[in-house]
DNA sequence: TTTTATGCATAAGAATATTATGTATATTTG
DNA sequence: CAAATATACATAATATTCTTATGCATAAAA
């Protein structure tokens, strides 16, 4: 996320969004998912993937499967039920956040 | 911004642009006004706005102009001609952002 | 053969916000 | 009238999230 600030805090919705949509990835996938869909806009930096992939695992949200491919290690990531429902809520807020930030920075303001 | 971690990176957006469209403002009244205009969704926290005056005035974007009023003070702030460029810039990147999101989390998402 | 790509991981530090205080005056409410 | 709430500022300790910098290891491309 080496771009605007604004991005702070999205990608736990990302990540969950992403698994939903494609069943199981694995970290270094989601990272050039990213960058394909938004054409180089949006860059997840591992610093910061990787500790937020362990966290939703801890959580619960995800489960983890380990596999070798081409002799080197793929950790595949894929929701939970738990996780399903979280993803779920966390597009709402989402949803809710852009239309909050949307009344706030259109025009015609006065209370 | 005691809600969803969305709001993370989103308060010096909102403050520059209440001060664009308000002309000035105190600290005390852009947290009321958010409050009203988000029906309640979003509170600004003293603890987050009141630093983020102090710095977007040490950069230059934000005069402060201090009156006394019914005995009590106000600070009151404007955009510096800076900061008015740098509000049109904020803008657009919550523009940018709101795009991305959407790109991101839409159905349709197959690269 | 050196660089780039793939694939994981973590530690140090920066940035931003929450929570908890603190000070002070004005107004409302029981 | 006393106590609670609203108005108005401020900062310190802590939490969270991210960037930057490393580190390890293999495969492919230049």
């Amino acid at each position: 996320m080496a771009n605007a600030k604004l991005y702070k805090g999205s990608l736990v919705t990302i990540i969950l969004k992403l698994l939903k949509e494609s069943e199981k990835m694995y970290g270094y996938e989601i990272t050039q998912k990213v960058k394909a869909l938004t054409k180089g806009e949006l860059n997840i930096t591992e610093g910061a993937l990787y500790p937020a992939l362990h966290k939703l695992e801890a959580k619960g949200l995800l489960d983890v499967e380990v596999i070798k491919v081409d002799n080197r290690l793929r950790k595949y990531y894929k929701l939970t039920e738990k996780g399903d429902k979280e993803t779920i809520n966390k597009l709402h807020e989402l949803q809710e956040y852009i239309k909050t930030m949307q009344v706030l920075v259109n025009p015609k303001l006065s209370i």
